[in-house]
DNA sequence: AACCAGGGAGCGT
DNA sequence: ACGCTCCATGGT
Protein backbone atom coordinates (compact mmCIF):
# COMPACT_ATOMS: atom_id res chain seq x y z
CA UNK A 1 0.00 0.00 0.00
CA UNK A 2 2.43 2.95 -0.93
CA UNK A 3 1.18 6.46 -0.47
CA UNK A 4 1.07 9.17 -3.48
CA UNK A 5 4.71 9.88 -2.97
CA UNK A 6 5.83 5.93 -2.69
CA UNK A 7 7.13 6.60 0.34
CA UNK A 8 6.96 3.93 2.80
CA UNK A 9 7.50 4.31 6.53
CA UNK A 10 7.07 2.60 9.59
CA UNK A 11 8.78 2.50 13.21
CA UNK A 12 10.26 -0.54 14.77
CA UNK A 13 9.73 -0.43 18.66
CA UNK A 14 12.53 -1.77 20.10
CA UNK A 15 14.68 -0.93 22.91
CA UNK A 16 18.44 -1.30 23.88
CA UNK A 17 19.12 -1.18 20.01
CA UNK A 18 22.30 1.14 19.23
CA UNK A 19 21.80 1.57 15.65
CA UNK A 20 25.11 3.89 15.29
CA UNK A 21 27.31 0.71 16.97
CA UNK A 22 25.57 -1.75 14.71
CA UNK A 23 25.51 -0.62 11.58
CA UNK A 24 29.14 0.81 11.85
CA UNK A 25 30.86 -2.70 13.89
CA UNK A 26 32.26 -3.80 10.73
CA UNK A 27 29.93 -6.70 10.55
CA UNK A 28 27.88 -4.78 7.17
CA UNK A 29 29.62 -2.50 5.15
CA UNK A 30 26.78 -1.35 2.84
CA UNK A 31 26.05 1.33 5.29
CA UNK A 32 26.70 5.15 4.74
CA UNK A 33 26.07 7.69 8.10
CA UNK A 34 24.30 10.68 7.15
CA UNK A 35 23.32 14.11 9.10
CA UNK A 36 20.78 12.35 10.42
CA UNK A 37 20.65 8.58 10.43
CA UNK A 38 21.90 5.85 7.39
CA UNK A 39 21.33 5.13 4.41
CA UNK A 40 22.55 1.44 2.48
CA UNK A 41 20.51 -0.95 0.71
CA UNK A 42 18.56 -3.96 1.76
CA UNK A 43 16.73 -6.61 -0.21
CA UNK A 44 16.50 -4.25 -3.84
CA UNK A 45 15.04 -1.14 -1.82
CA UNK A 46 16.90 2.02 -0.80
CA UNK A 47 16.54 2.18 2.78
CA UNK A 48 16.70 5.61 4.90
CA UNK A 49 17.30 4.51 8.89
CA UNK A 50 16.81 6.55 11.91
CA UNK A 51 17.18 6.31 15.88
CA UNK A 52 14.02 7.44 17.62
CA UNK A 53 12.49 7.05 20.63
CA UNK A 54 11.84 3.87 21.61
CA UNK A 55 12.70 2.21 18.41
CA UNK A 56 14.27 3.08 14.73
CA UNK A 57 12.44 4.55 11.75
CA UNK A 58 12.52 3.06 8.40
CA UNK A 59 11.57 4.52 4.97
CA UNK A 60 11.80 2.89 1.94
CA UNK A 61 11.97 3.68 -1.65
CA UNK A 62 9.19 1.92 -3.47
CA UNK A 63 6.88 -1.00 -2.24
CA UNK A 64 7.83 -2.15 1.57
CA UNK A 65 5.34 -4.69 1.86
CA UNK A 66 4.94 -5.96 5.40
CA UNK A 67 8.68 -4.68 6.05
CA UNK A 68 9.46 -8.27 7.11
CA UNK A 69 12.91 -7.84 4.96
CA UNK A 70 13.48 -5.08 7.04
CA UNK A 71 12.43 -6.52 10.06
CA UNK A 72 14.64 -9.62 9.72
CA UNK A 73 17.90 -7.93 8.87
CA UNK A 74 17.87 -5.82 11.53
CA UNK A 75 16.76 -8.06 14.12
CA UNK A 76 14.49 -6.61 15.81
CA UNK A 77 12.56 -9.17 17.32
CA UNK A 78 15.66 -10.29 19.22
CA UNK A 79 15.39 -10.03 22.96
CA UNK A 80 18.93 -8.89 23.85
CA UNK A 81 18.68 -8.67 27.45
CA UNK A 82 17.69 -12.51 27.17
CA UNK A 83 20.98 -12.96 25.43
CA UNK A 84 22.76 -11.15 27.77
CA UNK A 85 22.08 -13.07 30.70
CA UNK A 86 23.21 -16.10 28.75
CA UNK A 87 26.90 -14.55 29.42
CA UNK A 88 28.52 -15.85 32.09
CA UNK A 89 28.16 -13.49 35.13
CA UNK A 90 31.17 -13.97 36.49
CA UNK A 91 33.68 -12.68 33.47
CA UNK A 92 34.25 -8.80 34.34
CA UNK A 93 35.58 -8.19 30.88
CA UNK A 94 32.49 -9.34 28.84
CA UNK A 95 30.64 -7.40 31.27
CA UNK A 96 32.63 -4.50 30.86
CA UNK A 97 32.08 -4.77 27.38
CA UNK A 98 28.48 -4.80 27.15
CA UNK A 99 27.86 -1.88 29.38
CA UNK A 100 30.27 0.22 27.45
CA UNK A 101 28.42 -1.09 24.04
CA UNK A 102 25.05 -0.87 25.37
CA UNK A 103 22.88 -1.89 22.39
CA UNK A 104 25.32 -3.33 19.98
CA UNK A 105 23.01 -5.50 17.56
CA UNK A 106 23.82 -8.62 15.44
CA UNK A 107 22.51 -8.22 12.09
CA UNK A 108 20.91 -11.08 9.74
CA UNK A 109 22.51 -10.73 6.30
CA UNK A 110 21.90 -12.19 3.21
CA UNK A 111 24.32 -14.87 2.63
CA UNK A 112 26.07 -13.66 -1.10
CA UNK A 113 26.71 -10.31 -0.12
CA UNK A 114 27.69 -11.00 3.43
CA UNK A 115 30.09 -13.77 2.08
CA UNK A 116 31.21 -11.56 -0.45
CA UNK A 117 31.66 -8.25 2.31
CA UNK A 118 34.24 -10.90 4.24
CA UNK A 119 36.33 -12.36 0.89
CA UNK A 120 37.05 -8.68 0.45
CA UNK A 121 38.05 -8.21 4.14
CA UNK A 122 41.07 -10.07 4.20
CA UNK A 123 43.85 -8.20 5.92
CA UNK A 124 42.06 -4.83 5.29
CA UNK A 125 40.36 -1.79 7.09
CA UNK A 126 36.74 -1.49 7.88
CA UNK A 127 36.81 1.39 6.22
CA UNK A 128 38.80 0.33 2.81
CA UNK A 129 36.37 -3.05 2.83
CA UNK A 130 34.09 -0.43 2.53
CA UNK A 131 35.61 1.70 0.04
CA UNK A 132 35.84 -0.90 -2.22
CA UNK A 133 32.33 -2.44 -1.29
CA UNK A 134 30.89 0.84 -2.66
CA UNK A 135 33.26 0.73 -5.79
CA UNK A 136 31.67 -2.39 -6.86
CA UNK A 137 27.97 -1.73 -5.78
CA UNK A 138 28.64 1.91 -8.06
CA UNK A 139 29.93 0.44 -11.28
CA UNK A 140 28.18 -3.00 -10.64
CA UNK A 141 25.05 -2.84 -8.51
CA UNK A 142 21.60 -1.78 -9.66
CA UNK A 143 20.39 1.28 -8.45
CA UNK A 144 17.74 2.08 -5.90
CA UNK A 145 15.43 5.21 -5.71
CA UNK A 146 16.25 6.33 -2.14
CA UNK A 147 12.50 7.60 -0.46
CA UNK A 148 11.36 11.27 -1.01
CA UNK A 149 13.22 11.26 -4.90
CA UNK A 150 15.96 12.67 -2.95
CA UNK A 151 18.89 10.17 -4.59
CA UNK A 152 19.62 6.76 -5.14
CA UNK A 153 22.02 3.99 -3.97
CA UNK A 154 23.66 1.13 -5.38
CA UNK A 155 22.60 -2.84 -3.86
CA UNK A 156 25.64 -5.37 -4.27
CA UNK A 157 25.85 -6.82 -7.30
CA UNK A 158 24.34 -10.45 -7.94
CA UNK A 159 26.66 -13.30 -8.52
CA UNK A 160 25.92 -13.74 -11.88
CA UNK A 161 27.00 -10.24 -12.41
CA UNK A 162 29.89 -10.48 -10.31
CA UNK A 163 30.91 -13.65 -12.27
CA UNK A 164 30.73 -12.00 -15.54
CA UNK A 165 33.58 -8.92 -14.81
CA UNK A 166 37.19 -9.52 -15.69
CA UNK A 167 39.55 -9.96 -12.96
CA UNK A 168 41.25 -6.87 -14.20
CA UNK A 169 37.61 -4.73 -13.56
CA UNK A 170 37.62 -6.09 -10.28
CA UNK A 171 41.27 -5.15 -9.37
CA UNK A 172 39.99 -1.37 -10.48
CA UNK A 173 37.92 -1.71 -7.53
CA UNK A 174 41.15 -1.78 -5.35
CA UNK A 175 40.72 -5.19 -3.79
CA UNK A 176 44.28 -6.45 -4.80
CA UNK A 177 44.86 -9.75 -4.39
CA UNK A 178 41.20 -10.97 -3.42
CA UNK A 179 39.93 -10.42 -7.04
CA UNK A 180 40.50 -13.89 -8.15
CA UNK A 181 38.91 -15.22 -4.96
CA UNK A 182 35.48 -13.55 -5.36
CA UNK A 183 35.43 -13.63 -8.88
CA UNK A 184 35.59 -17.45 -8.37
CA UNK A 185 32.90 -17.30 -5.91
CA UNK A 186 30.65 -15.39 -7.80
CA UNK A 187 31.14 -18.37 -10.49
CA UNK A 188 30.50 -21.44 -7.66
CA UNK A 189 27.37 -19.90 -6.99
CA UNK A 190 26.23 -18.70 -10.30
CA UNK A 191 26.74 -21.96 -11.44
CA UNK A 192 25.19 -24.09 -8.33
CA UNK A 193 28.10 -25.79 -7.21
CA UNK A 194 27.53 -24.31 -4.01
CA UNK A 195 23.25 -23.39 -2.78
CA UNK A 196 23.78 -20.48 -0.46
CA UNK A 197 20.34 -21.01 0.41
CA UNK A 198 20.03 -23.98 1.19
CA UNK A 199 23.44 -23.98 3.72
CA UNK A 200 20.47 -22.18 5.99
CA UNK A 201 19.24 -25.69 6.88
CA UNK A 202 21.79 -27.47 7.71
CA UNK A 203 23.97 -28.10 10.69
CA UNK A 204 26.88 -25.66 11.90
CA UNK A 205 29.51 -28.25 11.23
CA UNK A 206 28.16 -29.11 7.67
CA UNK A 207 27.75 -25.45 6.89
CA UNK A 208 30.93 -24.68 8.14
CA UNK A 209 32.47 -27.35 5.79
CA UNK A 210 30.70 -26.24 2.70
CA UNK A 211 31.47 -22.10 3.16
CA UNK A 212 35.22 -23.73 3.07
CA UNK A 213 34.82 -25.02 0.15
CA UNK A 214 35.16 -21.40 -1.55
CA UNK A 215 38.89 -20.47 -2.45
CA UNK A 216 39.91 -16.90 -0.02
CA UNK A 217 37.71 -18.43 2.41
CA UNK A 218 39.01 -19.88 5.79
CA UNK A 219 38.46 -20.16 9.42
CA UNK A 220 37.85 -16.93 9.83
CA UNK A 221 35.87 -15.31 7.00
CA UNK A 222 33.34 -18.71 7.57
CA UNK A 223 32.65 -18.01 10.83
CA UNK A 224 31.48 -14.66 10.34
CA UNK A 225 29.33 -15.65 7.84
CA UNK A 226 28.01 -17.97 9.85
CA UNK A 227 27.97 -15.75 12.25
CA UNK A 228 26.47 -12.50 10.39
CA UNK A 229 24.20 -14.20 7.31
CA UNK A 230 23.11 -17.40 8.69
CA UNK A 231 22.95 -16.85 12.51
CA UNK A 232 24.50 -19.36 13.76
CA UNK A 233 24.68 -18.33 17.18
CA UNK A 234 27.98 -20.12 18.76
CA UNK A 235 29.95 -19.12 15.40
CA UNK A 236 32.43 -17.17 16.80
CA UNK A 237 34.87 -15.11 14.19
CA UNK A 238 38.60 -14.76 15.45
CA UNK A 239 40.46 -12.03 14.43
CA UNK A 240 43.51 -9.83 15.09
CA UNK A 241 41.11 -7.95 17.85
CA UNK A 242 39.32 -10.41 19.08
CA UNK A 243 42.63 -12.70 18.98
CA UNK A 244 44.14 -9.55 21.40
CA UNK A 245 41.21 -9.36 23.16
CA UNK A 246 41.07 -12.91 24.42
CA UNK A 247 44.91 -13.35 25.10
CA UNK A 248 45.11 -10.29 27.04
CA UNK A 249 41.86 -10.82 29.20
CA UNK A 250 41.39 -14.68 29.78
CA UNK A 251 45.57 -16.08 29.12
CA UNK A 252 47.74 -13.58 30.31
CA UNK A 253 48.50 -12.09 27.50
CA UNK A 254 50.23 -14.91 26.42
CA UNK A 255 50.23 -16.28 22.47
CA UNK A 256 47.51 -18.97 22.66
CA UNK A 257 47.31 -21.83 19.43
CA UNK A 258 44.24 -21.54 18.02
CA UNK A 259 42.84 -24.86 18.60
CA UNK A 260 42.93 -24.17 22.66
CA UNK A 261 41.19 -20.34 21.67
CA UNK A 262 38.40 -22.47 20.15
CA UNK A 263 38.28 -24.49 23.36
CA UNK A 264 37.97 -21.77 25.85
CA UNK A 265 35.47 -19.88 23.60
CA UNK A 266 33.21 -22.99 23.21
CA UNK A 267 33.31 -23.73 27.13
CA UNK A 268 33.47 -20.35 28.27
CA UNK A 269 30.64 -18.09 25.98
CA UNK A 270 27.95 -20.18 26.26
CA UNK A 271 25.00 -20.91 23.86
CA UNK A 272 25.14 -16.94 22.54
CA UNK A 273 29.05 -16.64 21.96
CA UNK A 274 28.96 -14.78 18.80
CA UNK A 275 27.31 -11.88 20.63
CA UNK A 276 29.72 -11.88 23.29
CA UNK A 277 32.35 -11.88 20.16
CA UNK A 278 30.70 -9.11 18.84
CA UNK A 279 30.89 -7.39 21.90
CA UNK A 280 34.75 -7.85 22.46
CA UNK A 281 35.20 -6.91 19.01
CA UNK A 282 33.85 -3.58 18.91
CA UNK A 283 35.16 -2.84 23.03
CA UNK A 284 38.24 -3.74 21.36
CA UNK A 285 38.45 -1.99 18.29
CA UNK A 286 37.40 1.39 20.16
CA UNK A 287 39.62 1.14 23.05
CA UNK A 288 41.93 0.50 20.61
CA UNK A 289 42.13 3.65 18.51
CA UNK A 290 41.75 5.22 21.32
CA UNK A 291 45.18 3.92 22.65
CA UNK A 292 46.52 4.92 19.46
CA UNK A 293 45.49 8.56 19.43
CA UNK A 294 46.88 8.56 22.71
CA UNK A 295 50.33 7.47 22.34
CA UNK A 296 50.15 9.64 19.30
CA UNK A 297 49.24 12.59 21.58
CA UNK A 298 52.66 11.81 23.89
CA UNK A 299 55.05 12.67 20.69
C1' DA B 1 58.35 6.03 7.01
C1' DA B 2 57.54 1.75 8.88
C1' DC B 3 53.79 -0.79 10.45
C1' DC B 4 49.22 -2.57 10.34
C1' DA B 5 44.61 -4.00 8.65
C1' DG B 6 37.73 -8.36 10.90
C1' DG B 7 43.27 -13.75 6.44
C1' DG B 8 44.30 -17.35 3.47
C1' DA B 9 47.09 -20.20 0.21
C1' DG B 10 51.17 -22.52 -0.59
C1' DC B 11 55.05 -23.92 0.87
C1' DG B 12 58.59 -26.03 4.16
C1' DT B 13 59.73 -28.39 8.48
C1' DA C 1 49.77 -29.77 13.01
C1' DC C 2 52.77 -25.48 13.04
C1' DG C 3 55.67 -21.56 10.98
C1' DC C 4 56.88 -18.77 7.41
C1' DT C 5 56.14 -15.73 3.20
C1' DC C 6 53.60 -13.61 -0.05
C1' DC C 7 49.65 -11.47 -1.64
C1' DA C 8 47.46 -5.32 -2.95
C1' DT C 9 46.27 -1.31 -1.06
C1' DG C 10 45.44 2.42 1.98
C1' DG C 11 45.33 4.38 6.82
C1' DT C 12 47.88 5.83 10.68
Amino acid sequence: MGNPRGIQETIFKVVDYDLDATLSSGQAFGWQREANGWTGVVAGRAVQLVSVAGGIQARAGGDAGDWSWLRDYLQTEVDLAAILRTFPPDDAHLQRAVRECRGLRLLRQPPWECLAGFILSATKQIVQIQQIHGLLCERYGDQRPLPGGVGSRFGFPEPARVAALSEAQLRRCKMGFRAPYLRAAAGQVTAGATDLEKIRGWDLETARRELLRFEGVGPKIAECVLLFAYGFPTAFPVDVWVRRSLGDHYFNGRAVPVQELARFVAEHFGPHAGYAQQYLFHQARVTGRKMLSARRNEN
